[in-house]
DNA sequence: AGGATCATGTAACCGGTTACATGATTAC
DNA sequence: GTAATCATGTAACCGGTTACATGATCCT
């Protein structure tokens, strides 16, 4: 359940309620683990019962109620444990909707798929920009959380930064290359796919 | 439910049992949809439940029986339809314990992180290979399947291909060049985290 | 007045993973 | 003999998604 870990890493950084946690998630590792509030509320609960962290009710005149989490020391143990233990194999198998359909895009017409490649280029444009506004965050971050070094935390955050923009910028050089070669390719579309079994 | 698209697609070349439908997709589709044997015998019961599929059972003298699965015209139909509907929004938000780990590497040791890169690296190069077997597949397929133009088939199978290519060699670069910025940086490992909440 | 944000949760669902069960044939 | 391959399934589990429920404050 790397969700939970995650989640513990965060809390390392200093206590933080459920609603906050969100937040943080989906502006420093949403793109190496992403969360929904829901699945962190319950997460915390069974956090909580695993004694990885513990939790105080924090009353505010303007607002409802907050329940702070704070990480214990069981749970910085449970941490750098699964920190340490790298899976030995990383996953090669994939599950991509796009990618499937690009399989089968024989059965499309020329003008359809390349709008696709075209749609999927501006959407990976719009995700570097996202990955920005996450690296903006780093600064704001370096400061706000406790950190033993906050250049040195810095450091691996932009190594997660890096990794999602190269993965961005080859798979819109890929989709560009694609598209290139559609136009090249002297297309026959059989409007009725024929039936061959 | 993606897998369902992905098995129809794979019965238009043909009528298949699920053993062999694994294996197709091992060698044909697994980089970019992977499915279970448990799995693809799951679906193709759902799938002869909605009338996608027929099945008739093939005696056999040597080995067990076969359930022989054939899609049928709604089956077509319905993969068709899927096919055209591309999703709007590709998404942004990964999971990958890999990067994970990566995120909170400050917590571990210098020597240890790379040592974790370049067993990174050494698996994205195995991958590799696995796609180039996949690769050298498909001229197999497109011979034996029942397609409209082996040529154009090729043409999209390759796409696929290609992004998994692009997408590796830019991992391993990435990786490399993790490497070489930690090992300029000047590191200070805390033996014992502080505490700080 | 109405939508965004703050804030905390529960319940159902869905699909992917793992374990279990069975048994024949083939290759080393 | 034993491991791999052929062949078909079921059941439990696990974690991510979506919908539901409630209600205050803040901004336009």
């Amino acid at each position: 359940m790397s969700l939970s870990y995650a989640m513990l890493g965060l809390l390392t950084y200093g206590p933080m309620n459920g609603y906050n946690l969100k937040k943080i998630f989906d502006k420093s590792i949403a793109h190496v683990w992403a969360a929904s509030l829901s699945q962190i509320y319950r997460e915390l609960s069974s956090l909580e019962k695993k004694g990885y962290v513990t939790s105080i009710i924090q009353k505010q005149e303007d607002g409802p109620d907050k329940r702070i989490y704070s990480i214990t020391d069981p749970g910085r143990d449970a941490f750098q444990e699964w920190l340490k233990d790298f899976p030995e194999q990383t996953s090669f198998y994939q599950r991509d909707e796009f990618m499937l359909r690009i399989f089968f895009g024989s059965r499309l017409e020329k003008k359809e798929i390349i709008k696709e490649f075209e749609n999927f280029i501006s959407q990976k444009r719009d995700h570097l920009q996202i990955l920005n506004e996450i690296k903006d965050t780093f600064n704001i971050y370096s400061s706000e959380f406790k950190v033993e070094s906050a250049e040195k935390e810095e450091l691996f955050w932009n190594f997660t930064i890096k990794q999602g923009q190269m993965s961005l910028e080859v798979l819109i050089k890929w989709a560009e290359e694609c598209i290139k070669e559609l136009e090249e390719y002297n297309w026959n579309y059989n409007r009725f796919y024929k039936k061959m079994n």
